[in-house]
Formats: structure tokens, C-alpha cells, sequence
DNA sequence: AACTATTTATAAGA
DNA sequence: TTCTTATAAATAGTT
């Protein structure tokens, strides 16, 4: 859709390459926002483009913390760059280091998410035994709830673990961009 | 984009809104696969219907594992309805049995990743010692090298971790509406 | 599931 | 890079 069509392949000029990159990426974004809010869905995207530069969208919440990440992450540059002039001396090492950081984080969340995890089964267990002796279709519909909640809140800590991880992927390519 | 404009709102209608969700979800997952193409970028994307389904689009890859899945959930609920022609009275619990399953995997796997972790800030910290008495800029090729092999790898095993938790996050989705 | 009148996205060009 | 515009592509409502 353009001035005349175009071959569906890997476009060879490096420039035309990076424009419609952009585009198209912008594009992809706002098609998946109309998604969401037409029919109440929940989308998540992420793009590296071909110099590995990462991109996110999501609706609702991904996006919000993906930006809270590359804000700090920018916020840290713009601090180095007021210090020297030239090239700051000590930059990539405290990138380095607040990498670190953050993937312990990550690493703590998982953890938690683990314990939270073993909770669930020790659950599920005790609900089997008590369903042994009768069918699945007389569950209460409490007990139905109670599981569907506990799924939920599984889910969502899945989810946040899975929105860091993404953002902490996209943080360690940014700083080796640089 | 079609006999008339729509506002930018919630379609109240829930059979057009699920037609739409159709339409769309597919011109999205098109978009984004003319964009890897083009531009050799990687997209990944989920999107959760209203209904909570899950789907997914990835390239490269991450369709793959994501199909790989399904794939297997959809073996075990077809053996399922060769039992019994009624409601399965085990179905359930060994549906909740499996996702736990895949869930205490998943965080194995977290765990490695925390060791793999560790090691890099183990080797990020001696690096930094040796680098104490001399410019950033005068680190040799070679160290560079390492180092970003380094974040490579370390990219690789959250990436996977993602792709896990993404597609099992579906599967206690695809449970829960059976 | 198809069809089309329109709207929307975008390839080239400025 | 940003804007413009001719054209291709997506899709809302219809059958």
C-alpha cells in the first residue's frame, strides 16, 4: 500500500530498510492498540529491529513498565553525559553493574513465584483427594472459584515476571547498543 | 477501513465484536510477519481475547515453541475423549496435574538461569578489577568479545524463560476455558 | 465464509 | 527526518 507494491522480501537498501522499519513498526503498534480497545483484548509485543534495538507495546501494563525501565535507564545517561564531556570513563561499567542488579531482581521475583508455585500444588493436591470420591461435575462453586482465583494470581505473577524479563532483555541490548 | 468509520471504542455488539476480534487479530499477526520479513526484524506477540484464549505470533520461533504447546495439550485432550463420551471425570485433575508439571520446569529452569547470572556478575566483577587502572577505551577486542558473547547467552536463556512462561501462562488460559 | 464500498496504511517522492 | 500523495491493503457492513 504504497505508491506501487512491493515483493515480500527482506528489503536491500539499508536506508529504505530503516524507514520502513519505522513505519511499519509504528503501524504494527497502532493496529494493535485498535485491537485492544475494540474488543477488550490484552496485546503484548516486542520487536528487535535488524540492529537489535528493542521496541515494546502493550496494552494494558506492559508498556507502562517497559517505559519505566528504559526512563531509568535514560536517566543514567543523561547523568554520565553531564559529567565529562568526553567519553565517560566509568559508564559502561556501572551499566554493567546495574544490569546486574536488576536480573537479581528478576531472579528474586522468580523465587518468589516458585514458593508461590509449590503453595498452588500442595493446594491442587489436598483439592484431589478430596474430589476422589465424587465426580468433577459436583465441585462447588466455591471451590471452582477458589481455583480459578489461584490461577489467576499465578498468572499474573507469570506475567510480571515475563514483562521484567522482557524489559531487563531489551535493558542489556540497549546497553550494548549504546 | 471498511463500509464506514468506526469510533475508536469498545464494540458493544458481542458477535461483532468477536468477528472483528477475528479479523483483526489476523491482520496484526500479518502485519507483524511483513515486518520480520521485510526489515529481518524478530516480533513476538500474545494477545488474550475477550474470552481469555490465548494466541500467539512469533519469528522466528517462538510460534514454534508455542505451537509445540498446544500441540501437546490438544494430544492429551483428544486421548481424553476416547474414554469416555461424557464429561471426563479425571480431565480435569490431570489437567492441573500437567500445568504444575510445566510450571515446576519453567522454574527450574529460572534457577539455572539465576546460577548462569551469578557467574556473569562473578566475571563482570573481576573484569571491572583489571579495568580499575585503565581507560574504558583501552579494553582490547577481545574482552569486548567475551563480553558480549557473555550477554548473548545470558539473552538466550531469558528469552527461553520468556517463551516458557508465555506459552505455559496460555495453557492455564486454555485449561480454564477447556 | 465471501463480497465490496470505504477507510486506512504506506512506498515513493519532495 | 518529516510531510505529502498516489496507490495498495485492510476491514465494516452486507449477503
Amino acid at each position: 500500500m504504497g505508491r506501487r507494491k512491493i515483493k515480500m522480501e527482506k528489503v536491500q537498501d539499508t536506508n529504505t530498510k530503516q524507514v520502513t522499519f519505522s513505519k511499519r513498526r509504528l503501524g504494527l503498534f497502532k493496529k494493535a492498540s485498535e485491537l485492544a480497545t475494540l474488543c477488550n483484548a490484552e496485546v503484548g509485543i516486542v520487536v528487535f529491529s535488524p540492529g537489535n534495538k528493542p521496541y515494546s507495546f502493550g496494552k494494558p501494563n506492559f508498556d507502562l513498565i517497559a517505559e519505566r525501565f528504559k526512563n531509568e535507564f535514560e536517566e543514567e545517561e543523561e547523568a554520565d553525559s553531564c559529567e565529562t564531556s568526553g567519553y565517560s570513563r566509568g559508564k559502561r561499567a556501572r551499566q554493567e553493574k546495574k544490569i546486574c542488579k536488576r536480573l537479581n531482581s528478576i531472579i528474586e521475583e522468580a523465587e518468589a513465584e516458585k514458593k508461590h508455585g509449590e503453595d498452588l500444588h500442595k493446594w491442587l493436591e489436598s483439592a484431589e483427594q478430596d474430589r476422589f470420591n465424587k465426580p468433577i461435575e459436583e465441585l462447588t462453586l466455591e471451590e471452582l472459584k477458589e481455583f480459578e482465583a489461584k490461577i489467576q494470581e499465578t498468572r499474573c505473577g507469570i506475567q510480571s515476571n515475563i514483562n521484567h524479563m522482557q524489559a531487563s532483555s531489551s535493558l542489556m541490548f540497549l546497553s550494548k547498543d549504546n
